[in-house]
DNA sequence: TCTGGGGTCCTAGGACCC
DNA sequence: TCTGGGGTCCTAGGACCC
């Protein structure tokens, strides 16, 4: 048995913890760069307001009904998870970490202590609730899609209190009548218009597909898969993460910028910026990166940009792996002036590491590396691990003084024009987020003072 | 004027290997 | 005239997830 254990509208909870006063009222909490609306709570979703919605486009509809709006604050929000997932590690066998608001819980064998196990997942309901104020809902079934099916039927019938146990083969028939396919985990926009053209609509009628007719038609093992967990067979198991933390198989860091970019040193200062804050997430993980990609992105939803909007170029680093961001950097560099057009009005850049692997497994010597010639001191080694101490000093005063206290160079904006108010010393790169709650529960000087 | 960010898994062709 | 089989790695891109 697993357990899928999600928070209910997750940003919004976070926020109505530390400002109780947004209880019962409509809020939304927006993207970066205050862009879309990505949290609702229940009042929000009853004013027709949808997820993804542009803000722009809703703003009239906010104001009207008095939402309370909220730019997304994801220190309080990654503190807020880590609480839960632990609470959750205290209380579960073991636990996948599957997002910042979700959890599977391996429930395997406990029904033979416990009976049924409707009481063992109402008890963690609460005991995430009395711990963290967060408000959590419970899918309990013999596969993963079937406990995330179980999770969003208890999430949209109140009279289910938080909690759907699929113990039985007449109960799971029940549950699958009651998903649309396009709600299923897996489904996707293009497989759901297709379903749908194909005269499935529930669950139910995807579980009733043949094998071969989901290889054909649901992107191959991967719909086969999920037919087969939808009929109750384990195609998936769980994916224990160590000491309530993650590890990730690639890692990234993207935004869309404030305003378009154009010249090259500012898009370069921004990778350098981004690029920064991956290898901090790498080292912070143990791993060192063999792969690296950088893209940049225009705006897809002006009517004269045609696409591709989005280049991107790929390298394999020559000499292995590695977790020095000056290293990566210079790779970085390389693989953006590939891509780079001048003239070109970028909205967005990203990097990606890949091909993560932990220190010391198999790494590449660079044949031209100093060290192979002894009599020429190494001016400018080219590995990690000849200066892991740079890293370690970096993220350690990173960490004591504050994100971005020590930069690389390339990473510091140059002012490429004259401050206007309100924008003195920010980078270009950097987007709005005009309505940000305090950092309540990871700065000294947002804590709450109670009288 | 204004449309997010960080992930996973899979496929497929080309280059290359034995 | 006729030209194999079984792999890996690299790179790019698509579909999906929250």
């Amino acid at each position: 048995m697993f357990g899928l254990l999600d928070c209910n509208n997750f940003y919004v909870s976070c926020e109505r913890v530390f400002q109780p006063r947004y209880e019962g009222r409509p809020v939304v909490v927006l993207s970066n760069n205050d862009g879309n609306l990505i949290s609702r709570s229940a009042e929000a979703k009853a004013l027709g307001l949808k997820m993804g919605d542009p803000y722009f486009q809703v703003k009239d509809v906010l104001h009207r009904h008095d939402v309370a709006v909220f730019s997304s604050n994801y220190v309080l929000y990654g503190d807020m998870s880590r609480r839960v997932m632990y609470h959750l590690g205290q209380v579960a066998p073991a636990v996948e970490i599957y997002s910042i608001d979700e959890a599977f819980l391996d429930l395997a064998g406990m029904e033979t202590y416990l009976g049924r196990l409707d009481a063992y997942a109402q008890k963690v309901r609460a005991g995430v609730k009395s711990r963290t104020g967060i408000p959590t809902c419970v899918g309990v079934a013999p596969t993963k899609t079937l406990a995330k099916l179980a999770n969003r039927i208890a999430k949209k019938n109140a009279d289910l209190d938080g909690v759907l146990y699929l113990d039985s083969a007449e109960r799971r028939a029940w549950a699958l009548r009651q998903v649309p396919v396009g709600d299923v985990w897996g489904v996707g926009r293009q497989y759901a218009a297709k379903l749908n053209a194909a005269g499935i609509d529930s669950a139910a009628d995807l579980a009733r597909v043949s094998d071969a007719w989901a290889r054909k038609h649901l992107g191959g093992v991967v719909g086969a898969r999920l037919v087969q967990e939808l009929q109750g067979r384990p195609c998936a198991g769980l994916h224990a993460s160590e000491d309530g933390t993650l590890s990730r198989q690639s890692i990234s860091c993207s935004r869309s910028f404030g305003r378009p970019l154009s010249a090259f040193a500012d898009m370069l200062a921004a990778v350098a910026a981004f690029l920064s804050r991956a290898a901090e997430k790498l080292r912070a993980q143990g791993d060192m990166a063999h792969v690296l990609t950088v893209y940049v992105s225009k705006n897809r939803f002006a009517t004269n940009v045609l696409p591709p909007f989005s280049r991107s170029a790929t390298l394999t680093l020559p000499a292995g792996p590695t977790a020095d961001t000056t290293v990566l950097l210079g790779y970085a560099r390389v693989l953006l002036n590939r891509i780079w057009e001048p003239g070109v009005a970028y909205h967005k850049a990203g990097v990606v590491l890949d091909g993560l692997e932990p220190p010391g497994t198999g790494q590449q010597l660079d044949l031209f590396a100093p060290a192979t010639a002894p009599l020429v001191l190494p001016e400018k080694p080219t590995l990690v691990t000849r200066r892991p101490g740079l890293m370690a000093s970096l993220d350690a005063l990173n960490e004591r003084f504050g994100r971005g206290t020590v930069r690389v160079a390339t990473a510091v904006a140059a002012p490429s024009r004259p401050a206007t108010a309100g924008s003195a010393n920010r980078p270009p790169w950097e987007g709005k987020a005009q309505w940000r709650s305090p950092a309540f529960t990871t700065r000294l000087e947002d804590l709450m003072i109670v009288n």
